[in-house]
DNA sequence: GCCGTTTTCGGCCCGACTGTTTTCAGTCG
């Protein structure tokens, strides 16, 4: 089995942890986590460029030695370095490391003066009393431990993007009731749209920011306040989700919102810029040496280091910084750009409305089309359509499209994909259709190759049009079947078959470096609901964050273009 | 360990909050 990006990343994550703890030069450590969050971020994977004889070194942050160590642990599986670590200083020092509030230097003490190997040794410790009499921590250290450490689970559990909106949307209409309230944003991996948030970083602009922090550290679903100060303070909720709320004055609201919406690296980069053209930038804004230039809204700071805006979307610095500079940014879609949704459910399978209702909700959406895609036999629990059930739909959706004025409905399917690559209806009812989404449903632990050839075979049908939910994941819930996502891409290509952007909340499917794979490969996407219900066509939204993160424009996209066109598109021969 | 439109050596982003301290180190984002 090849090694996965996230896997290369952790073991030098991990490095980073020990080598922290030995007291290492910092600069080294934060190379190696640079080069982790590269790696875990990139959207081809290691193994295949190793495979393919590419150079690593020309990737972001990582250096010829570090291309050197990739290639190893793709090819035996293991970081020497990293043992030899591990050798020195217990690696479990590194899980410590997890726990808020201790770092490197806290975690060495607690090893070196109390013999901490483990979790298990650090609760124990607390329990006893011993953390207080350590030099540089109190009781107040002790009992911060000894409830973070009761309270840690291990895997950090992200939220998603829908949930995160809610608990957002809420807290907002709270604060804003605060007296001299004059902005607020929710900045952070929230307004990059990512699939899920580890917190909520909310930005604020007040005349007092003391009078925001009194109220915000008063709201009810509070259970634990971190810190609390007067630009600043820190909470976690009763759902787990932690929220930062910082106050600053209006005249900084822009560089502000640029530093607390990240990604970190994205910011480390500008500011680097702003470095080499005597500049310090900061929350406050940009300073050349004691005098504010710019800093009021964010494109001033974005022209102050001599670069056009940029959507927080793209924000991760994969590429976008030079994109900017040479003027090469994409002109990313927007959902006003699109014609229609191309993945729907009715009652007649397991969806909540009727056709007329879901035309009607597509028509108040402004969209030209909407594609009526029920399931088919082989999915019995969402009571799939078999050959006559879809033929009688078919008349259904004849009749009602010609009453219907400002929408027409789609006549399609989500067929499935057999485990042998068959189609589940037989190709003259399939030949009677708008259109086909594809999808699998069953049988997800294949192995990589035997799946990626299922699917491929699908694909050889010519009625085989879009490839659904293309992973099969569900966010925090189920792992995506293993695939080999770039062969399927490039298959799709050759076809004339394109892929789905799942916009559901829970699916999110393609991720988004699997939407750039595609942009690479010059592979077209449908970002589509699967809507269940009228109010599931709004979820188009989350689609469109995604498809930004992925560097999407309204030319790759398909749903983007008029009816004429897209059966232009769709047709195989 | 990475990086370079002043550099292949000598830099490496910057500020807020906490707790334990009497002026600051550690941690976090």
């Amino acid at each position: 089995m090849a090694i996965h990006n996230n896997e290369i990343a952790s073991a030098l994550e991990r490095l980073a942890d020990l080598l922290d703890i030995e007291d290492a030069n910092p600069f080294r450590v934060r190379a190696y986590r640079n080069a982790a969050r590269t790696v875990g971020g990139y959207s081809r994977s290691m193994a295949d460029m190793v495979e393919h004889g590419e150079d690593l070194s020309k990737l972001p942050e990582i250096g010829k030695d570090l291309a050197d160590k990739i290639k190893t642990m793709v090819e035996t599986g293991k970081l020497p370095v990293l043992n030899e670590a591990e050798s020195r200083t217990p690696p479990a020092l590194s899980d410590l490391m997890k726990i808020e509030g201790l770092g490197p230097k806290r975690v060495k003490i607690l090893y070196q003066h109390l013999d901490i190997h483990s979790l298990e040794d650090l609760k124990r410790a607390a329990n006893k009393g011993k953390i207080r009499e350590l030099e540089g921590f109190g009781k107040k250290t002790e009992a911060m431990i000894k409830q973070r450490v009761e309270r840690y689970s291990g895997a950090e559990k992200r939220t998603k993007l829908l949930v995160a909106q809610e608990v957002a949307s809420a807290l907002i209409k709270y604060l804003k009731r605060s007296q001299g309230v004059k902005q607020i944003t929710v900045a952070g991996s929230y307004r990059r749209r990512k699939e899920t948030v580890g917190d909520l970083d909310i930005l604020v602009s007040a005349k007092k920011g003391s009078t925001v922090m009194t109220r915000f550290v008063n709201y009810e679903e509070i259970i634990e306040v971190i810190s609390q100060g007067k630009t600043r303070s820190t909470v976690r909720l009763q759902s787990g989700l932690q929220v930062d709320v910082r106050v600053v004055p209006q005249v900084s609201y822009g560089a502000a919102l640029h530093y607390f919406t990240g990604a970190k690296a994205h910011n480390i980069a500008v500011r680097k810029l702003g470095v080499k053209q005597g500049y310090k930038i900061n929350e406050y804004g940009v300073f050349e040496d004691d005098k504010r230039i710019a800093g009021k809204t964010e494109a001033e700071v974005y022209q102050a280091v001599g670069l056009p805006y940029i959507e927080p979307e793209l924000r991760e610095n994969r590429g976008e910084i030079e994109a900017a500079r040479k003027g090469k940014l994409p002109q990313l879609i927007t959902q006003d750009e699109l014609c229609g949704d191309l993945h729907a459910h009715t009652k007649a399978s397991d969806g909540h409305h009727s056709l007329r209702q879901m035309a009607e909700a597509a028509a108040q959406l402004g969209y030209q089309y909407l594609a009526i895609t029920e399931h088919s036999h082989r999915v019995t629990v969402a009571n799939g359509l078999d050959k006559t059930r879809v033929l009688k739909h078919i008349k259904e959706i004849d009749k009602l499209n010609a009453q219907l004025d400002d929408i027409q409905l789609l006549k399609s399917i989500e067929v499935d994909i057999m485990e042998d690559g068959s189609l589940d209806l037989p190709d003259d009812v399939l030949a009677q259709l708008d259109l086909t989404v594809c999808s699998v449903h069953y049988k997800f632990n294949l192995s990589r190759t035997q799946q990626t050839e299922r699917i491929l075979k699908a694909m050889d049908n010519p009625h085989f049009n879009i490839l659904g939910h293309p992973s099969g994941r569900l966010i925090n819930e189920r792992e995506p079947y293993d695939v080999d996502l770039e062969r399927l891409m490039q298959g799709a290509k050759e076809r004339g078959c394109f892929v789905e952007l799942n916009a559901h909340p829970d699916r999110l499917d393609l991720t988004d470096d699997a939407c750039l794979l595609a942009k690479e490969i010059g592979l077209k996407v449908a970002i589509s609901t699967d809507a269940h219900s009228t109010n599931d066509l709004d979820f188009m939204h989350f689609g469109i964050g995604q498809a930004r993160r992925g560097w999407l424009t309204a030319d790759d996209v398909i749903n983007t273009r008029p009816l004429n066109q897209l059966k232009r598109l769709l047709r195989r021969d």
